[in-house]
DNA sequence: CTCAGCAGCGCG
DNA sequence: AAAGCGCGCTGCTGAG
């Protein structure tokens, strides 16, 4: 046996290194000091990498747990799921993709340079669905639609490291950033986390809503019958047997025939019209939604044994949000809610930020009187007490509006007495809105930056400012001024929100993961779980399962779910905490615990 | 035939 | 007659 290291690795970078050896590729392992000098630098086959991790991280060697390092990986969805594969979880990381898309465009550093030279980090995130088919790509697509992904060889991400603790330690404000980085890597983790554990899915209750609603599922790829009968009764009542809804121009024509006086086919302004064949109308089209998005095709496409696996990109909205590609995890339309349902044994824990946004803003701010009206309850209802509008809807239309920039209609007049009550919060959102105009950038609270606009929005300012501009000119310039603005205005505050979202999803992460494992009794006997649904590393111990914006769903044994319920509350008021210090804004959540994960 | 763009609607 | 942010996905459409 070796023996204890005499120094303990503070970061630990992976990468692959050159030399393919009997055993196939090989991966270089570099420990850094909390000075960021090597100290000892390793190679081992790729097969062997997982046990030398879960070795690592189990303090072998005489580690201890507080020890663990932060591994360096050049791209979270590229390096962790092979390693949860092999029951092997992760404290902590730093993922360098991740990172080099915030630090590389962040107003907090003061010497991006070096980092936006290196823009082979500026990539796409790897992909499940493209590494699959990546060879296809490359000899078919060669040059067209392939989408780069970043370097995972040792020395370029030994590179990119040093650059990016030097453009960290030099930042403006490095602690904030610090926050923002670690809370953004750990998304990354939790996203491959939560893709290896699967949401636990009712394939059953998912057919049962859907033969409820549709009819039972046709053969092939035909309608069901429901629809089809939906579908009769519209055209009957348009007098129209040869009628087309599925196309919108078709569907248009045909309402025009009948005598219905409508500009397109959407929902608000089919509304409008009284026609007795409007209501089946919209009856078929969503079912009709329902049976493309999340039918049986969806069902058979994405569940697997049991278990949802939606694709999570970390990361993948500029604002710092989650975006998904693929299964369409930010979607799930809530009439399949019931079909989310714990195991035998298990419960779902699910628990959503009321307001999330608003506090968000409240907290930035500093504006004590808006942290007032939401403090302990609903900021809606808030509103309304304080006298500042008279319905709880007013309220809700009102800090909308002013989030998202509304001047016009309902929204519109009301904003005014949010500016009135509230000067700070809207102050904070108007300057925000101003900078966007005058095609600058903003941050959030810990220092993502906005994307400038691009060449098109410049070109129509310039073209606006010409001697000879055309009304029409200036028009098409306000027009993209004030689009930017709205866009700016509601940055921050979403990607704020985002920010604490993310913090309350790494801070879980860890609690749960201090969750003591339940025995193979506990595990409820024979036949409770889906085997092969989910690894060990998910199937002892209450794990996140889904998180949406501003809503978590932890899967828990049941003798285990008050734990994560309390954790779930612990890790908001954390979030809190570390983004905002005392600040008078807490974020109190709806919680429920049962064996479906329903809201409300 | 493929494919990008759009409409429409689901989510926050 | 939909105003006002951020997304993804499906199916239709018109262009090549």
């Amino acid at each position: 046996m070796t023996s204890a290291p005499v120094q303990r690795p503070a970061v630990c970078v992976v990468g692959t290194v050159p030399g393919e050896g009997v055993q196939g590729r090989r991966i270089g392992i570099v420990d850094l000091d909390r000075e960021g000098r090597e100290f000892d630098r390793i190679d081992l086959a790729e097969e062997a990498l997982p046990d030398h991790i879960r070795d690592r991280e189990n303090g072998a060697g005489g580690e201890q747990k507080e020890a663990r390092p932060r591994w360096v990986f050049s791209d979270t969805p590229k390096w962790y799921p092979p390693l949860l594969a092999a029951g092997v979880s992760i404290e902590r990381c730093h993922d360098l993709r991740l990172t080099h898309a915030v630090i590389a465009r962040s107003e907090l550093v003061t010497a991006p340079e070096a980092l936006r030279a290196a823009a082979d980090w500026d990539a796409a995130p790897a992909d499940a669905t493209a590494a699959d088919h990546a060879a296809a790509l490359f000899d078919v697509d060669a040059g067209r639609g392939f989408i780069p992904q970043v370097p995972h060889d040792l020395e370029a991400a030994l590179a990119e490291y040093a650059r990016q603790t030097t453009a960290i330690e030099n930042a403006s404000d490095p602690g904030r950033l610090r926050l923002l980085l670690a809370a953004e890597s750990a998304g990354g983790l939790v996203a491959a986390e939560m893709r290896s554990a699967g949401v636990p899915w009712d394939e059953a209750e998912h057919d049962r809503i859907l033969t409820e609603l549709l009819g039972p599922r046709p053969i092939r790829d035909g309608k069901p019958q429901k629809m089809l009968a939906k579908a009769e009764e519209v055209r009957a009542a348009l007098d129209d047997p040869r009628a087309n809804l599925d196309s919108p121009n078709r569907l248009l024509a045909a309402l025009r025939n009948a005598g219905i006086n409508v500009a397109s086919t959407s929902k608000w302004e089919l509304r409008t019209s009284e026609h007795p064949a409007i209501a089946p109308l919209l009856e078929y089209k969503k079912m009709a939604r329902l049976l493309s998005a999340n039918g049986w095709h969806w069902c058979d496409e994405w569940v697997d044994e049991g278990r949802y696996r939606p694709v999570y990109v970390p990361g993948g909205v500029v604002t710092g949000r989650w975006a998904a590609s693929g299964g369409g995890a930010l979607q799930i339309p809530r009439q399949l809610r019931p079909a989310l349902r714990a195991d035998k044994g298990w419960r779902l824990v699910s628990a959503d930020v009321a307001q999330l946004e608003p506090r968000a803003l409240a907290a930035m701010s500093g504006d004590r009187a808006m942290a007032a009206a939401g403090f302990g309850r609903d900021l809606y209802s808030g509103l309304v007490d304080a006298g500042v509008v008279s319905t709880r809807h007013e309220a809700k239309i009102a800090v909308l509006g002013a989030m998202y920039g509304s001047t016009t209609g309902e929204a519109g007049a009301l904003v005014p007495r949010l500016r009135q009550n509230f000067p700070a919060a809207m102050h904070l959102v108007d300057s925000a809105a101003e900078a966007g105009r005058a095609g600058g950038v903003v941050s959030t609270w810990l220092g993502r930056t906005s994307p400038p606009p691009g060449e098109r929005w410049q070109r129509l300012q310039r073209e606006a400012n010409r001697f000879d501009a055309t009304v029409a000119d200036e028009q098409r310039a306000r027009r993209a001024a004030g689009d930017q603005g709205r866009f700016t205005r509601n940055f921050v505050v979403q990607g704020t929100a985002a920010e604490w979202a993310l913090a309350w999803l790494a801070d879980l992460r860890l609690r749960l993961a201090e969750l003591p494992e339940i025995g193979a009794a506990a595990d409820g006997g024979a036949g409770t779980r889906p085997a092969a649904a989910s690894g060990p590393v998910f199937s002892r111990r209450a794990h996140l399962v889904f998180f949406l914006h501003d809503e978590v769903i932890v899967h828990a044994p049941a003798q285990q779910a008050d734990e994560a319920a309390q954790a779930i509350r612990a890790a908001a008021a954390s979030a809190g905490r570390l983004l905002f210090g005392d600040a008078p804004v807490d974020f109190p959540l709806d919680l429920s615990i049962g064996e479906r994960a329903l809201k409300d």
